[in-house]
RNA sequence: GCGGGCGUCGUUCAACGGAUCAGGACACUGCGCUACGAACGCAGAAAUGGGGGUUCGAUUCCCUCCGCCCGUACCA
């Protein structure tokens, strides 16, 4: 309702923009006014057309107002302060809107046909840790708003299953614990008691790193091994796949706790093993992107002109002065990939733009019947086909902002202009530990650090508080409320009830910060189911639904039967909240466009609290004239329904009681 | 050094360059359940790091200083 009514007016006023003053404004900026009472929408625009026009503003605004006319859906334009223009909408109209509409916004916000949304990308060696929670909670809403706006996505984890971090719980396994496959195998398949195979990986981690602190000369061990796993066909490989593998699957596993899915899981080994560089190799020496280094640091070394670096326009100039020191090297003088080069080849591959293909494997499958592909030399002859898609996010954290604008500075230079234009670096800061959380975990945190605001997590330290460790301490709280409130109640409703609880109070946590913010991780906020939480929206659904039980009808049948909506004329605060339920459509257009989905949290958040107000203002089921209880019954059903469809894109249920 | 981010009530987070109190949450003080369940509501107190500039208008943009964080590998 919102947008297609912002749509027309912002139409209608450029249009007489051009007619009465021959003037086009690069955008048209729409503000909301302070009070409902004064409109729905406030335009500042003669402020602007002041100076142009060389007439005050007010005078400015007049002319406009009286130049308008009718427009339809609207009731009054108004000149108000120095100049604004305040646009009331019909109410009764705009609510008969509310009534029919759903949450896809109008406008389209999504312009790709295809879009690939790459998140969670956990190194598979060790437990996910609150860090990676944020990861995939900001990936795994925005693929839900990117849905809601009627948008194809594919979610893609990538799978590091080569690296150096999956290396050192290798040479943890052989060397540390001198444990045979087989031994390990068995640890997979029997875990210790309380201790899943990812815990365990995350203690010998740690020791692993500790290990190469004691004796410099263990890392040879770890760069021995490293290579072996790149090369395949031996036993660091062997045991290599193995544990990544299990692990993945604990990732999984604790993801689907969450509600998060993914459609494919390409890993880093197909990247090698299928040769991918090659290609893109070839294609970035042919377009000048590489170039081979013969003097200086990176003497011996492909390299590439860094993302941002200065000096581009300069080099005419300087290019006799030696080489470019600043370089990013791609190929080492040993021959070997950089990450950043295999990322090219891989971002290449993700826009369809190698020239070849994974192989695709079956290898897990969703209670909901939903399967995960994983990339294989050789895959099975069904199945679907990814990549080679129009635009691409990659929810990455904002420490790996330099190599992602490497990634795309390659993508510009190898000509692929609107591949690196469609190329988003959905960046977001870290999540790390207040001093004081982690002393009560039981590190050791030393004086200089207590001083700071936060302590970053590690997982080469085992420093940090582990996902589903946290999920399930969420979930005991919960439960404790819920066996106070619902005695009665059998107990899987009562655990059900508790996950949907402790799930939303988590998902919001992650969700309310805005991305440029560092989270702090403190258990007592995170484990708060009052204020600004998750709980707190769920329970305004709760309450709703409450109300509907009582009247003995179903939110469908109130919204289908007769509802008087003059009501709205003369009473702003319901009119408010109809009003905000109509900006739904308007919220899933900001938060894709900004890539911010905090933007959908508090809108769920204030909506909540505004229905809060309303619930204890206005009496419902006692309200004596019988067609101003409909219509109240109505607005809580309208409010209901903005609010779950809300929160199912933040991936938060609503409880049927609490 | 260079590049990026950030300094807002006691704490923590908001505010496309806009309108009278810069908003919310937590904490604090004091209230409110015989109601559609108080995981709630009401009232109170409390903040834009310093200095310039641009603008009709700056928390927001520019410059500068101070402070904090992150990058700046032939690691990923």
């Amino acid at each position: 309702m919102y947008l297609d009514l912002e749509q027309q007016l912002t139409r209608r006023i450029g249009d007489l923009l051009k007619r009465q003053y021959d003037v086009e404004l690069p955008r048209l900026v729409v503000d909301q006014p302070p009070r409902v009472a004064l409109g729905e929408y406030a335009l500042p625009l003669s402020f602007e057309l002041a100076k142009k026009l060389h007439k005050p503003p007010r005078k400015i605004a007049e002319e406009i107002v009286a130049g308008l006319g009718e427009v339809p859906g609207f009731a009054k334009f108004e000149v108000a302060g120095a100049g604004y223009i305040n646009a009331k909408v019909d109410r009764v109209a705009a609510a008969r809107m509310v009534l029919q509409e759903d949450a896809r916004p109008k406008s389209e916000p999504v312009k790709a046909e295809k879009i690939l949304v790459e998140h969670t990308s956990i190194n598979p060696n060790k437990a996910a840790h609150i860090g990676h929670l944020r990861n995939a909670i900001l990936g795994d809403t925005f693929v839900r708003l990117l849905r809601a706006a009627g948008a194809h996505v594919d979610v893609q984890n990538y799978i590091d299953n080569t690296g150096v971090q999956v290396a050192d719980v290798v040479v943890g396994f052989l060397y540390l614990e001198n444990k045979s496959k087989s031994e390990v195998e068995a640890l997979i398949a029997h875990p210790l008691p309380g201790k899943p195979f990812d815990y365990y990986c995350w203690d010998l981690y740690a020791r692993v790193s500790q290990w190469y602190e004691e004796d410099k000369d263990h890392l040879q061990l770890r760069l021995q091994t490293l290579h072996d796993i790149e090369r395949g066909g031996n036993r660091a490989a062997e045991m290599g796949k193995l544990i990544s593998t299990a692990i993945i699957r604990r990732h999984l596993e604790t993801m689907v706790r969450l509600g998060i899915e993914y459609d494919f899981l390409p890993q880093e080994s197909e990247i090698l093993h299928l040769h991918f560089w090659d290609l893109a190799f070839e294609q970035l020496k042919h377009q000048g992107v590489l170039y081979f280094e013969t003097e200086g640091k990176n003497k011996g070394c492909w390299v590439m002109k860094r993302a941002g670096s200065k000096g581009a326009e300069a080099t005419a100039e300087t290019s006799d002065q030696g080489p470019d020191e600043d370089a990013k090297v791609i190929v080492r003088s040993n021959n070997t990939v950089t990450y950043v080069g295999k990322d090219i080849a891989y971002h290449l591959w993700k826009f369809g733009r190698l020239g070849k293909d994974f192989g695709y494997q079956r290898f897990y499958r969703y209670r909901d019947g939903d399967q995960v592909w994983i990339s294989a030399e050789s895959g099975e002859a069904d199945h679907p086909h990814f990549g080679d898609v129009d635009a691409i996010y990659n929810v990455i954290d904002s420490r790996q902002a330099d190599p992602q604008n490497n990634v795309i500075e390659a993508l510009r230079g190898l000509g692929y202009t609107e591949e690196a234009a469609n190329y988003h670096h959905f960046s977001y800061e870290m999540v790390a530990l207040t001093p004081g959380c982690a002393v009560e975990l039981g590190y050791e945190v030393a004086e200089e650090d207590k001083k700071r605001p936060y302590i970053e997590v590690s997982g080469r330290k085992g420093f940090g508080v582990k996902a589903d460790d946290l999920i399930g301490a969420l979930i005991a709280a919960a439960e404790k409320e819920v066996n106070i409130r619902h005695p009665e109640m059998p107990e899987t409703e009562r655990q059900e009830i508790a996950a949907q609880i402790a799930i939303g109070a988590l998902r919001y946590f992650m969700l309310k910060f805005t991305k440029t913010s560092v989270i702090a991780f403190d258990f007592k906020e995170a484990l708060s189911f009052e204020g600004e939480t998750g709980p707190y929206a769920q329970y305004a659904i709760v309450r709703a639904t409450n109300i509907f039980r009582k009247a003995g009808l179903s939110a469908e049948q109130i919204l289908s039967g007769a509802i008087d909506l003059r009501f709205l004329k003369d009473d702003d605060e319901i009119w408010e909240l109809w009003l905000r339920a109509g900006q739904l459509s308007h919220v899933v257009k900001q938060s894709i466009v900004t890539t911010e989905p905090a933007y959908a949290a508090k809108y769920a958040f204030q909506l909540a609290q505004q229905f809060n107000n309303f619930y204890h203002k206005h009496h419902i089921l006692t309200e004596a004239d019988e067609a101003r209880k409909r219509f109240l019954l109505a607005t809580a059903a309208v409010v209901r329904k903005a609010l779950v469809e809300c929160l199912a894109m933040m991936g938060i249920a609503a409880p049927s009681v609490m």
